[in-house]
DNA sequence: CAATTTCTTGCACAAAGTGCAAGATCGCTT
DNA sequence: AAGCGATCTTGCACTTTGTGCAAGAAATTG
């Protein structure tokens, strides 16, 4: 995800970077987590990180960045996945199938996550760079949606089915990300995917 | 919405904030729009209003609040549409009665709105606060979602639902705002949510 | 080792926000 | 109408964010 995804460049340099990259990232979290995402500066950071602050900027263009992470090359991926996954299959369960890479190297980086999840709870601004929740990404799945549906770019559904999709995974990551002996992510995405699919029908009050 | 809401406190004082809380948001969007968010500052906005760049953050905490205007009232009303709605009403019809008064507002300014959806779709960082976008109002609403169907508060039905009513919300405005002379707001948000309650039924290529 | 590219850093600077206190304005009371 | 208290506006000083530029350090290439 924000780490040990597309494989580097096998130089020292990349690798370097990367440490770089993910020392900025979890410093951030730790802080903003302890003392909240006013209370930190970006100097602070870079202090934690053991660089200037000035580098700070060549990595991230905000302080809000480095909470979230870099998931541009997720939205990629998820396009591809999506792409790849037959026509036949139907569009919640193309997308869901296509969400399962992210899941998985969300899950593998527990800790973090939980501490991204949580910081990202107390302060809502920085909820929209999240997962699918980019505009961006969310803008070119609608597009391969609307393709794989044969439908015409004006028409509503394949923005709506993609918006929901997102509004899906990120409820699943909070609630995931809340309780840490609770289900699976895999199993509350597919939960959220089923009641979607479903009509959204009201549960039994258990 | 942002301006001719709650009742405001019938004193000319009063009045006079909103006429300059007014003439911000818009002279900000105005600018924005023809600019660009990055190419504006908080002086020239201010300037354009007709007030000190210190009175400019007496309103707005940053200068992206000044786009989004203030939704805050919003969930608030929201939320008690939503209590008065028969318990009976399946939750997203009762949602989409609570909407009726969002939409009527958002479409009684269509000007300003679809000014302010160009905005944000150029800028995707404004995107969240919008709406039920928002996430304190998002939490209000899934609290009474949940007592309504009878639940208890960490099941993830609620917070789906609501978010995934807020994404419905969301692209169809993105979609009204984006064609002047297309469908109604109403129209467009009763078709989501039509399609949300049928489980996101693939359309037939049209 | 030399040349080139890339990363880091400091410096200077524009813009975003905030706290404080003085002055203006409004609303209400007498 | 005059005055009093509350609120709004504004300027000033200050911290923090974020960017452009250029010099130096480190790594890759040949």
């Amino acid at each position: 995800m924000h780490t040990a995804e597309t494989e580097p460049g096998p130089g020292r340099r990349d690798r370097r970077k990367r440490r770089t990259r993910a020392a900025l990232t979890e410093a951030a979290l730790r802080l903003v987590a302890d003392r909240g995402l006013a209370q930190v500066t970006v100097e602070e950071i870079s202090e934690a990180a053991g660089v200037s602050p000035r580098t700070f900027f060549n990595y991230f263009a905000c302080k809000d960045d480095a909470l979230v992470g870099d998931h541009a090359g997720d939205g990629a991926r998820l396009v591809a996945r999506l792409a790849a996954v037959p026509p036949e299959v139907p569009v919640l369960a193309a997308l869901r199938a296509a969400l399962a890479d992210v899941v998985d190297e969300v899950r593998t980086e527990r800790e973090l996550w939980c501490l991204r999840m949580d910081v990202v709870m107390r302060n809502p601004v920085l909820l929209p760079r999240l997962v699918a929740g980019n505009v961006e990404t969310e803008r070119a799945v609608a597009e391969v949606v609307a393709v794989r549906v044969g439908v015409d770019p004006d028409h509503g559904y394949p923005a709506l089915v993609t918006a929901v999709a997102g509004a899906a995974v990120r409820t699943a990551m909070t609630r995931w990300a809340a309780h840490p002996d609770g289900p699976d992510l895999a199993d509350l995405v597919d939960e959220a995917f089923a009641a979607l699919a479903a009509g959204l029908p009201q549960p039994d009050p258990s």
